[in-house]
DNA sequence: CACCCTCGAGTTCC
DNA sequence: CTCGAGGGTG
């Protein structure tokens, strides 16, 4: 029948994942899985105990002995704990403990974190430690004491402040050795510095670390614990768990954080939500609570079931991390073309979803993984909702995993794909692409870009597929009559559409510019060009005479590139080669240095200076200083670098994108900054540079001020600067406004001026 | 040149 | 939320 047949799959799975796991060392499922499978037999097993058999995992307890140990007898079993997955599982579990005891006695609790880790019993005599072993079988365990000695959380001599002792004559506590999260990504940093496979999961690295034949290796990784637990003790008397948790903290161990006691179960369930949402900000990782009856007494009366402890029982989150199959691996392109590979993974349940898919970043980092197609792969799922994946099981590969690589071609517009020099990503290249085309008008209508209602992705997809429309443009030419051939568009959906686009054409400049896609121009740096061009009309003109001057620039160096690049060029101009270079995209690398005023920048003096060992000086410099003029409004805007100015000059002066305004322009869509309504023009015709960290306001509310009055704020001091507005902890400029003679002043002072 | 900070881009599921 | 890149500063 079905339930025998179940229950043999059941032993059968599990005792193989119990031999991976501790025979092996490399187990294939997660600790989450493991569970779900155990409990799922042991509840088959309750309802049915005719089906249990001698073999059943259920039987026993798990062990994690390996051979190359010395054996150490615990003084007392090494007990596991019983899963609830459910309050219900916990009401009954009170329920059970009530009626095995006699009538009306009353339980009160501890509640603790379940810490993912690695069980250990640690033994000290007359506060001395002398022995410490793994859980193993519960019985016997493997001697660990050298790799424990190193672990710093771990006092060698109890009590660690002497006024707290004295120490019983021998106690055997027991505790959980493992990484604390940082500690983790840290000793995985070090790995990918070193070019090493990294650590897919804490656990298993804290396990394989404990059981290091070489005490060193454990030394040099940062293991912690924390110990919860007298297990047997000569000379020591406790009555509750609390006065336990109060003697281990004042021996000196570090007791697992948040252990707290409770009247009632109520109490308990109470907190069960809050810990749960509590579990991803903690240091360390936690499956679970463990509730403990308080009164050791009656705790001890209740005795054990199997290898569980009646007075005892771990409450189980659902699980984060789950083992699936990466079945195939998609290629995403973003609106800038940037690729990135999406997992497509056999439908896996965590933490309350189906999990599909899931980021794999980029493929750098895929290769640092060595994660393969076909692998069997660990997915987590933090609190922050988000799947992805954080390693291979190299385990369970069979060999014909494959790896994985970038694709050579775009595989929506055909073009090669490109890594840019020294870049993590790979893009494809093409702006025409009808991928990126997609994606960018996806942007362009996107909450916090035009915020055009009623236009999700699956409209614009249509919308663009129908030809309908090509580019965002034309989002402000669209009339009822097509959009109500579409399906699922009626009369009130195609009016709310409408309505909307008609709303969009008078979003603020800033919106404006942000919806336009340009890499790196987000939110902020709009607002930034916002405030320092009056009109999209201005930013063209601006960038159209930039890039006049940079071709101006580069044709006048064009005889030197072409000179350089010659066979049979001399040995002075292969010196200056890499300045040649510089020429190619003047922008780039020169303009940035001009910021403070006229000075010429120590990069830009080198090259002038073996330009004039060729003797070429004289022609470049005239179309250099027209080109850094031009460019004046943008570079002198604190915040854009040579590859924003790069970027945005690059945007404005593209014929396409051009296009695509005049028509936004034409359709009635707003190009102009709105005109700002000045609260006074005290600070008419004035410049303040600010520095340091002021008083009571942000730099861009004292900003905002300074400009509500009339007054304007850039980014560095120059004899044009009227005042220097100096915070705590200025940085250079206050030293360059004493240099210059430029008057400094408080916050005070600015408030004074503007008389608020 | 190395470091720190901020911004932008991409991402999943319901 | 996380990562990478750009920008600024010491």
């Amino acid at each position: 029948m079905e339930l025998e047949q179940r229950t043999r799959e059941l032993r059968e799975q599990l005792n193989y994942h119990i031999y991976r796991y501790n025979v092996l060392s490399d187990p294939i499922i997660t600790d989450a899985e493991y569970d779900r499978l155990y409990h799922e037999l042991r509840q088959l097993e309750e309802e049915h105990p005719e089906l249990i058999t001698l073999d059943s995992p259920t039987q026993r307890a798990g062990s994690d002995l390996s051979e190359d140990f010395p054996k150490i007898q615990h003084p007392v079993s090494v007990l596991s704990l019983a899963n609830a997955f459910s309050v219900e599982d916990l009401r009954s579990w009170e329920e059970r403990n009530q009626r095995l005891l006699p009538a009306d006695t009353d339980l009160d609790y501890v509640l603790e974190p379940k810490l993912d880790g690695l069980t250990v019993v640690i033994t000290y005599e007359n506060g001395i430690l002398t022995k410490a072993a793994t859980r193993g079988n519960g019985e016997v365990g493997d001697d660990v004491t050298a790799n424990i000695k190193t672990v710093r959380t771990i006092p060698l001599r109890i009590p660690v402040h002497r006024d707290k002792g004295p120490a019983p004559e021998r106690v055997s506590v027991r505790g959980e050795v493992l990484f604390f999260k940082k500690d983790f990504e840290a000793l995985n940093q070090r790995q990918e510095a070193e070019g090493l496979p990294l650590y897919v999961n804490a656990r298993n690295t804290a396990s394989g670390t404990l059981k290091q034949k070489d005490s060193r290796i454990t030394a040099s990784r940062p293991l912690s614990a924390f110990i919860y637990d007298v297990l047997d003790s000569v000379g020591l008397k406790l009555d509750t768990q609390q006065e336990m948790l109060d003697f281990l903290q004042d021996m000196g161990f570090h007791i697992p954080p948040q252990s707290n006691y409770y009247p009632t179960l109520s109490d308990i369930i109470q907190q069960l939500p809050t810990r749960e949402s509590l579990r991803d900000s903690l240091d360390y990782e936690i499956d679970g609570l463990v509730i403990k009856v308080n009164n050791l007494h009656l705790a001890n009366e209740l005795g054990v079931v199997g290898k569980d402890p009646r007075g005892a029982i771990a409450y189980k989150f659902p699980a984060q991390e789950a083992s699936t199959k990466l079945i195939g691996v998609t290629v995403n392109i973003g609106r800038t073309g940037k690729i990135t590979p999406t997992a497509q993974l056999e439908p896996v349940f965590i933490s309350g979803v189906t999990v599909v898919n899931a980021s794999l970043h980029n493929y750098d980092l895929i290769a640092s993984l060595d994660i393969r197609l076909g692998d069997t792969v660990i997915v987590k799922r933090s609190g922050d909702v988000i799947p992805y994946v954080i390693g291979p099981v190299t385990g369970s590969r069979t060999g014909s995993e494959t790896p994985i690589t970038p694709p050579e071609f775009c595989p929506f517009s055909g073009d090669p794909i490109i890594q840019p020099e020294g870049a993590v990503d790979y893009y494809c290249p093409n702006p025409r692409c009808p991928e990126r085309v997609f994606r960018k008008v996806e942007f362009f209508v996107s909450r916090g870009a035009m915020d055009i209602e009623g236009m999700g992705p699956q409209t614009v997809k249509t919308l663009i597929e129908k030809g309908i429309i090509t580019d965002e443009g034309d989002i402000f030419y669209l009339t009822p009559e097509p959009l109500l051939e579409l399906e699922k568009f009626a009369q009130k959906k195609v009016d709310n559409l409408l309505a909307s686009i008609e709303a969009a054409k008078h979003r603020p400049l800033a919106q404006l510019i942000t919806s336009l896609g340009i890499d790196g121009v987000g939110g902020t740096i709009a607002e930034l060009l916002a405030s320092e061009f009056q009109s999209i009309d201005e930013l063209i003109s601006t960038s159209e005479a930039v890039k006049q001057a940079a071709v101006a620039f580069r044709n006048a160096a064009s005889p030197l590139i072409e000179a350089a690049e010659n066979p049979g060029a001399n040995q002075l101009l292969a010196d200056t080669q890499r300045n040649i270079e510089r020429l190619r995209n003047p922008l780039i690398e020169l303009v940035p240095r001009y910021r403070d005023g006229q000075e010429i920048g120590s990069r830009l003096q080198r090259l002038l200076k073996s330009l004039e060992a060729y003797g070429a000086l004289d022609e470049l410099v005239a179309p250099l200083q027209a080109m850094i003029r031009a460019a004046q409004p943008l570079i002198r805007i604190e915040g854009l670098g040579p590859i924003l100015v790069h970027n945005i000059v690059d945007w404005f002066a593209d014929d396409f994108n051009q296009g695509i305004i005049a028509k936004m322009k034409q359709a009635g869509v707003n190009m102009e900054a709105e005109a700002r309504t000045l609260s006074s023009n005290k600070l008419e015709g004035m410049t303040f540079v600010l520095t340091g960290t002021l008083p009571s306001m942000t730099r861009e509310e004292a900003s905002a001020l300074i400009e509500n009055h009339g007054g304007k704020v850039t980014g560095s001091v120059s004899k044009k600067t009227s005042y220097v507005l100096v915070g705590d902890s200025p940085g250079s400029k206050a030293t360059k406004a004493a240099q210059l003679g430029v008057p400094t002043i408080s916050e005070n002072d600015l408030k004074a001026m503007v008389g608020v």
